[in-house]
RNA sequence: GGAAGGGUGGCAGAGUGGUCGAUUGCGGCGGUUUUGAAAACCGCUGUGGCCGUAAGGUCACCGGGGGUUCGAAUCCCUCCCCUUCCGCCA
C-alpha cells in the first residue's frame, strides 16, 4: 500500500508516478478529499472525547466527595464539558451520555472515511522506480543482459511436449484426475522434478546464504493482503469453503514468507533476513484460458523454490541485484542460456517498484520462457504487513521486501528438455544435476 | 471432534469497573560513586494516529472485532491463537 502521508504532501508527484503505470489518477483526488474529511472529523471527535474523558474522571471524584460531604459541588472539568453545572450526579450522567453519543457519531464518520481511504489504496499499485523503463505493455520491456548461447542443432529441435512423452509426461492423466493444467509425471520427469528442488535448495542454503523454511500451503485472506494478492487478485486464487474458514491455497511461497515477521519490529542486527522455501504453487490463471495450453508452460499447480529478503530501505536496491544474481547463478549452473529483462512500468507486477524477469530460451517452441521474476517491493508490502525494524537510533521504520523465484520447476524443465535434446530423442542433463538425478541422461 | 485453562509493555509477572498506558522484578539506556570494573544508588526506558513551525497538546491500543456503562485491561457476546488432557489419525 502507498503511504497516505506521501500522497498528501506530494500529490503531483504521486500522480506523475502512477500515470506511468496506467492507473486511473482520479483515485488520488478521491483519497485526498477523504483524507481531508477524515482528519477534520477526527480532530473534532478527539477534542470532544478529551473533555468527555476528563468529565468522566470528574464524576468518579465527585462521587467520592459526596460520600464525605453531602452537598459537594461537581468538579470544573464536568462543568466545562457540559457547559453548565449539573444539579446532581444523575443529571451529569445523563448529560454525559448525550455528549458520548455525539462523540460516537463524529468518531464513526472519521473511521468510515479512513476505511474508505484504505479500500481505495489497497488496489493501487506501487510507484515505479526512477530506473524503470516507461512503457505500455510487455513490448516496453528492456533486455538488460543475455548469458550463454542457444545450442546449435543439426535437426529441427522438438517442443517439450513431444520430447516429454517418452519421459513420463502424462498430461492426460492429470487432466482425467483433476482437470487440464494439472500435470502428472511418471518416472524420469518426476525424478527430475525432485532433483531440481533439491539442487535449488542446497545451492541457496549452502552458497547463497539463505535460510530454508517450510511453510503452510494454505493461508488466511489477511496473509494474502499483506503481500498484495488481495483484495485485487482474488480471481487468481483457489479458495477453500467456509468449513475450512475460507483459507486460500498459496500462489507462491512469497505469500507465507512475506508474513513471516508481519506485525513485528525486527532489531536492525537481524537484517537482512534471507529466506528460501520450496512449495507447490496454485494459480487459477483466470483470464489466461486458451493461452500456452500445450505441454506444461502454464499450469494450475507447479513447484517452485522462492527467495525472499527483508532488508532496511537503504540496502534494498543492492539486495535486488544480489537476489537476481542468485537466480541467474542457478541458471548458469544449469547451463541454460537466459536473458535478463527489466520490466517496464506497464508490465510490472502490482507491488513491485522494480522488477527483473529471467527468461530461458526454449528452442523447440522458439520462445522465451519466464523462469524467475525478481522484484523489489520497497515498503509496499511492509506497510500492509506492518513489518518494521528498529534502527541504531531506536527509531522504527518500515522494512523493504524483495523476492524472486529461484527457480520455478516446469519451465526450467522445458528449458532442459528443449535445449539438451539430441537427434536421437535423448536428453543430456547439466553436470550439476548428475548427482541429484543419479545419471547423466534423462 | 470433546473437555479444561490461558492470551497484559523486550521478557517475567500483578492488576476483576473509576485518578491504570498500566504495581513490581529482570533486561536495556543515561548519571552518581570508582584508578578501572563490579556492586550500590538515582533517573529514563512501548506503538501508532491527529493538531502544532516548534515546544507541546490530544486520542487510540492490555490477542482481533462488537456490546453494556458517565467511565472497561477489568463485565457481556463473538472470532482467532496458545497450553494441557481425551478421542481419532498420517
Amino acid at each position: 500500500m502507498l503511504d497516505i502521508k506521501f500522497i498528501r504532501e506530494n500529490a503531483a508527484k504521486a500522480k506523475e508516478l502512477l500515470a506511468k503505470r496506467n492507473v486511473d489518477l482520479s483515485v488520488i483526488d478521491d483519497v485526498l478529499k477523504l483524507d481531508a474529511v477524515w482528519r477534520e472529523q477526527k480532530t473534532k471527535a478527539e477534542t470532544k472525547q478529551a473533555s468527555l474523558n476528563a468529565a468522566s474522571k470528574g464524576v468518579g471524584e465527585w462521587f467520592g466527595r459526596l460520600k464525605k460531604v453531602a452537598n459537594a459541588a461537581p468538579g470544573d472539568e464536568i462543568v466545562k464539558a457540559l457547559g453548565r453545572t449539573p444539579e446532581n450526579p444523575d443529571e451529569a450522567k445523563e448529560l454525559l451520555r448525550v455528549l458520548g453519543d455525539e462523540v460516537n457519531v463524529l468518531a464513526r464518520v472519521a473511521e468510515d472515511r479512513l476505511k474508505d481511504i484504505e479500500t481505495r489504496l489497497l488496489v493501487v499499485p506501487n510507484f515505479p522506480s526512477d530506473a524503470t523503463p516507461v512503457g505500455k505493455d510487455e513490448t516496453g520491456n528492456v533486455v538488460r543482459k543475455t548469458w550463454g548461447e542457444t545450442p546449435k542443432f543439426d535437426f529441427a529441435p522438438k517442443p517439450h511436449w513431444d520430447i516429454g512423452a517418452k519421459f513420463g509426461m502424462e498430461m492426460e492423466v492429470g487432466g482425467r484426475i483433476s482437470g487440464s493444467g494439472f500435470p502428472f509425471f511418471r518416472g524420469p520427469l518426476a525424478r527430475l522434478e525432485r532433483a531440481l528442488i533439491n539442487f535449488y535448495l542446497d545451492l541457496h542454503t549452502r552458497d547463497h546464504g539463505y535460510t530454508e523454511c517450510w511453510v503452510p500451503y494454505m493461508v488466511r485472506g489477511e496473509t494474502l493482503q499483506n503481500s498484495g494478492q488481495l483484495p485485487k487478485f482474488i480471481e487468481e486464487m483457489y479458495r477453500l469453503d467456509d468449513r475450512d474458514a475460507g483459507l486460500f491455497l498459496i500462489p507462491t511461497a512469497e505469500v507465507p514468507l512475506t508474513s513471516y515477521k508481519a506485525g513485528e519490529i525486527v532489531p536492525h542486527e537481524q537484517l537482512p533476513l534471507r529466506l528460501t522455501a520450496f512449495t507447490p504453487c496454485f494459480r487459477r490463471e483466470a483470464g489466461a484460458a486458451g493461452k500456452d495450453t500445450r505441454g506444461f508452460q502454464r499450469v494450475h499447480q507447479f513447484n517452485k523454490v522462492e527467495l525472499m529478503v527483508v532488508t532496511r530501505p537503504d540496502k534494498s536496491a543492492e539486495e535486488h541485484e544480489t537476489l537476481t544474481r542468485c537466480a541467474e547463478h542457478t541458471l548458469e549452473l544449469l547451463e541454460l542460456p537466459y536473458r535478463r529483462l527489466e520490466l517496464c512500468t506497464g508490465d510490472m507486477g502490482f507491488g513491485a517498484t522494480r522488477c527483473y524477469d529471467l527468461e530461458v530460451f526454449a528452442p523447440g517452441m522458439q520462445k522465451w520462457l519466464e523462469v524467475s521474476s525478481c522484484s523489489n517491493f520497497t515498503d509496499f508490502q511492509a506497510r500492509r504487513a506492518k513489518l518494521r525494524f528498529r534502527d541504531e537510533n531506536k527509531k522504527t521504520e518500515l522494512c523493504h521486501t524483495l523476492n524472486g523465484s529461484g527457480l520455478a520447476c516446469p519451465r526450467v524443465m522445458i528449458g532442459i528438455l528443449e535445449n539438451f535434446q539430441t537427434k536421437e530423442g535423448k536428453v543430456r542433463l547439466p553436470k550439476v544435476l548428475h548427482h541429484y538425478y543419479g545419471s547423466e541422461w534423462l
